[in-house]
This record gives C-alpha cells, sequence and structure tokens, in this order.
DNA sequence: AACCAGGTGAGGA
DNA sequence: TCCTCACATGGT
C-alpha cells in the first residue's frame, strides 16, 4: 500500500540526502530509494513536496520516517544559522533539501569503523557483504533483502568469516565493537542524552581509565554521533574537509595549522590527535550549534567536483 | 605498477 | 604529545 509524508514546505531533497556519504544502505531501484530498517524493508521515492513510500510491516510508517529523515525541524532556520560565508551558501544553493539523517546508532557505528581508509563505493561493497552474509532474510515485493546484523551476530562471527566480507584489516575492529555492544558495555541508545563531549568521550576516550572501543578515533566518532545521535554540533574532519579547510578557510587558522591541513591532504603527514581538536573546535565555534550541517554540505559539495555553476 | 580511498592502533622518541 | 608505520582490499 502506498502512503505519503507531507512535507508541510519543509525542504527536502531525498536523492541528495541519501547520496551524501552518510549512510550506506539505500539503492535507487526503478525510481525508488529502497533500504532494509529496523526488520523491514521500504521504499520511498520523492514527487515534489510529498514523499511516497511503502514498507514491508506496519511498524515502518510514516512516523518513523520523519524521525529517520528529521523532517520535523526546521531546516531554513539551520540555514540562516550556518550561513556564514559564500562557501557554504553555494553549498546549501546547490544541495537544497539535503538533510542530516538519524540513523540506528548500531549500523551506523559498524558503517565508520568500516569506513577508514578507504571509499565511499567499497564501505557500502563491505555493508553489503556483511548484511548478505550475517543479516536475516526479509522478502519484499518477490526481492530479498538481508537485514543489518545484530551486535551479538557479530559477536559471534569467526575473523575469518568476516574477513571473507572484504573488511580486510577492519574485521578484528567490528568484532571488538560487535562484543562491547553485545556484552552491554556500552550503550549506544543513550548517546542522544549526552551532550556532544561526554558522548564522544563515551566512544574514544578514556571511561574509568580503560578505552572503551578499539576502531573508533575522532572522526570516526564524530561521524557516528553526527549521523545517529543528532549530535548537530560534531564536524567531523576527514581528507576532503582538511581539503576543503585549506583551501576555503586559511583565515580561520594559524599558519602553522594551515601547513598541517595541507601535508594532511597531500600525505605528506596525519593530523595528531591535537590538531584534530584544534581543526573540529575551530569550525564548531565558527559554524555554531549546527556545524555538522555546515559540514555535510561543504564535504558533499567537496565529493561532486564539475557541478559549479560559477 | 603504483597510488588512493570519509583513519586508527601500536610502538618508540 | 608527536611521528612513523602497518594495515587488507578493490578500483584506477
Amino acid at each position: 500500500m502506498e502512503m505519503y509524508l507531507d512535507l508541510l514546505d519543509e525542504p527536502f531533497d531525498l536523492g541528495h540526502t541519501l547520496d551524501s556519504g552518510q549512510v550506506f544502505r539505500w539503492e535507487l531501484r526503478n525510481g525508488w530509494w529502497t533500504a532494509v530498517m529496523r526488520e523491514g524493508v521500504v521504499r520511498v521515492k520523492q514527487q515534489g513536496q510529498s514523499i511516497a513510500f511503502s514498507s514491508s510491516s506496519e511498524g515502518l510508517d510514516a512516523k518513523l520516517l520523519r524521525r529517520y529523515f528529521r523532517l520535523d525541524e526546521n531546516l531554513v532556520r539551520i540555514y540562516a544559522e550556518i550561513t556564514k560565508d559564500e562557501h557554504v551558501t553555494s553549498a546549501i544553493q546547490r544541495y537544497y533539501g539535503l538533510r542530516l539523517m538519524r540513523q540506528d546508532p548500531w549500523e551506523c557505528l559498524v558503517s565508520f569503523v568500516i569506513a577508514t581508509n578507504t571509499n565511499i563505493p567499497r564501505i557500502k561493497l563491505m555493508v553489503s557483504n556483511l548484511c548478505s552474509r550475517f543479516g536475516r532474510k526479509i522478502e519484499f515485493e518477490s526481492v530479498e533483502y538481508k537485514s543489518f546484523p545484530e551486535p551479538d551476530v557479530l559477536a559471534e562471527a569467526s575473523l575469518e568469516s568476516l574477513t571473507q566480507c572484504g573488511l580486510g584489516y577492519r574485521a578484528r575492529f567490528v568484532k571488538a565493537v560487535a562484543e562491547k555492544v553485545s556484552a552491554r558495555q556500552v550503550f549506544l541508545d543513550e548517546l542522544s542524552f549526552l551532550d556532544y563531549e561526554r558522548a564522544k568521550a563515551t566512544l574514544i576516550e578514556e571511561v574509568l581509565g580503560r578505552k572503551t572501543l578499539l576502531g573508533i578515533g575522532r572522526k570516526a566518532a564524530d561521524c557516528i554521533l553526527l549521523f545517529s545521535a543528532g549530535k548537530d554540533d560534531a564536524f567531523p574532519i576527514d581528507v576532503w574537509m582538511a581539503s576543503v579547510l585549506a583551501r576555503y578557510y586559511p583565515s580561520l587558522f594559524e599558519e602553522r595549522m594551515v601547513q598541517r591541513l595541507q601535508a594532511h591532504v597531500a600525505k605528506k603527514s596525519r593530523l595528531t590527535a591535537k590538531d584534530y581538536d584544534v581543526i573540529s573546535g575551530v569550525m564548531r565555534r565558527y559554524f555554531g550549534g549546527h556545524a555538522g550541517y555546515a559540514q555535510q554540505y561543504l564535504f558533499h559539495d567537496a565529493r561532486n567536483p564539475g557541478r559549479h555553476t560559477s
């Protein structure tokens, strides 16, 4: 049965949102964006200011999708807050309606553990392999889909079987975080209730003197907080961002830090943990409480060359 | 054939 | 705290 989401004049661009590198499981099939959510399958299509969708289960309803795409938040107001310069302004114009989402934290966590030192197509491939091998079968409109595997399933998977999903050296990190989460040593659903600093500390810093999650550094933690925990003030720094900052925002940094950014982009050296904190901190203060939105627009813009009109 | 890709952990100065 | 290196793999 086909149903609709009413956007009520809220800006939303489904395609840009799902294709901006924040989520890795959506596929465009016959004009419909399709994915597995919470043990069900949903397909979505945008028709102007309304969103048509249908799903395999009752629970996958409009309310859930509105929350997932964060449609009840005032994007125009967020635009007004982050419009600090011509660079974000042009990116917003180009990708108008791109939204940050509220993904499942577990899936997001695993995705960004996997996302180290690789590219987006292969992240999608590895996540897909993981689901094919360890997910539960779901049939929808005569097509078989797979759910994202639960923490305990990946915790009990052999290192060899994880490696066979093409994870490479990431296999042991995936297993490690799965063990922590399935053993309830980390509570991902609680991240939303903590402020940015505490949530980030929970993911990567020392808690009671010992490391919580192997395979989660600063960048991965920022992505997880931004894409699944609603921490809009997170500002992840990857090589793309370093490139953008060195090129368009050098005036925000000391000369030494600009050199560090350039060296990082040129692969001559890595950012230290302290560099990362300084750089991310500067950008968080510059853009404010929704800095993560600015980051996502700048990131998406940097990854899509040739679309510049000016 | 090198080189790159939404980085991170380990080891040593 | 900083620097260097290894890390698996698929695509150019």
